[in-house]
DNA sequence: TTCACTGCAAACCTTTTGCAATTCT
DNA sequence: AGAATTGCAAAAGGTTTGCAGTGAA
């Protein structure tokens, strides 16, 4: 099983970008990350763990990132998250049908995804009773996750 | 039937808070609007229609307003929309327990809400699976409203 | 070698804070 | 008059941009 930042530099070299420095280190950074981050907190991050890139740089990093499908945003505050790397052919359309769900814990920030099947029903309902054509959604709940619960 | 303004400053001075310009300025703006807001974009605004408020202060006004349930805020964006004032008494219910249910027009910006039903079965259905405690919950949906869909 | 990418510097936009002046009640 | 609130100024925080230099292919 390869890593996330080795699965999603080898993605982005096969479609033509290249492997740097800097790329790699936003995406372990990401990858051990707990809770979601801003392009500013992975380069406050880096700086902690001796390591450094421009924040300049890491902000191109993420936009890149994102037009491949390789991070998604939370919604609630704008932070990033590393996408699931789907096999193979799958990725495209991985890329382009993000459903966000997310439980976010109060806590301690941390960002939960879940299954939904039952927001079809949602959708349906929504169209049944306006003319709004919906493209995406994003459902989040906020709350206590299991660990902090437990004191 | 009093206005959003009216209605949200009469609701303040009967918590003990002053009824000022700059305050009713930045009702005025929120219940004219048909976007979302953001502080910042109210203190342009004002700019524009040749009123002016410091930013600062503007900023301070919509965390009062935040705080007593008469703005709330699009997770989708940041951006404040001003509440339903709900009738005398049931202020107090209102004000805790918002639901964001929003279609956000992807042409337009214009946000509608809409009433969910369905929802209680999703969460119902996270509780089931995981030992997450639901405290809120932000559903939007984005797509293009009934008026941009007709060119 | 070549061109994508990074680092640097500067500017910009947004938000926050302290304090003195204002203005509601 | 007294206290809450504003305006001002300054700083902090976050993000973007142009350009020259670097380094991956």
């Amino acid at each position: 099983m390869t890593s996330y930042p080795d699965g999603a530099l080898a993605m982005l070299k096969a479609r033509g970008y290249r492997v740097t420095k800097p790329r790699r280190l936003v995406l372990e950074a990401l990858d051990q990350a707990r809770a979601p981050l801003s392009p500013y907190e992975v380069a406050q991050h880096l700086r902690l763990v001796g390591e450094r890139a421009d924040a300049a740089s890491i902000y191109r990093i993420f936009h890149t990132l994102e037009a491949n499908g390789l991070v998604h945003r939370i919604i609630a505050n704008g932070k990033y998250r590393k996408c699931q790397l789907a096999p193979e052919d799958e990725c495209e359309r991985h890329q382009t049908q993000h459903c966000h769900h997310s439980l976010v814990c109060r806590v301690c920030g941390r960002i939960e995804e879940f299954h939904c099947p039952g927001l079809n029903l949602v959708e349906q309902a929504i169209a049944a009773q306006t003319r709004f054509a919906i493209e995406s959604h994003a459902l989040e709940f906020a709350g206590v996750c299991d660990q902090c619960h437990a004191h």
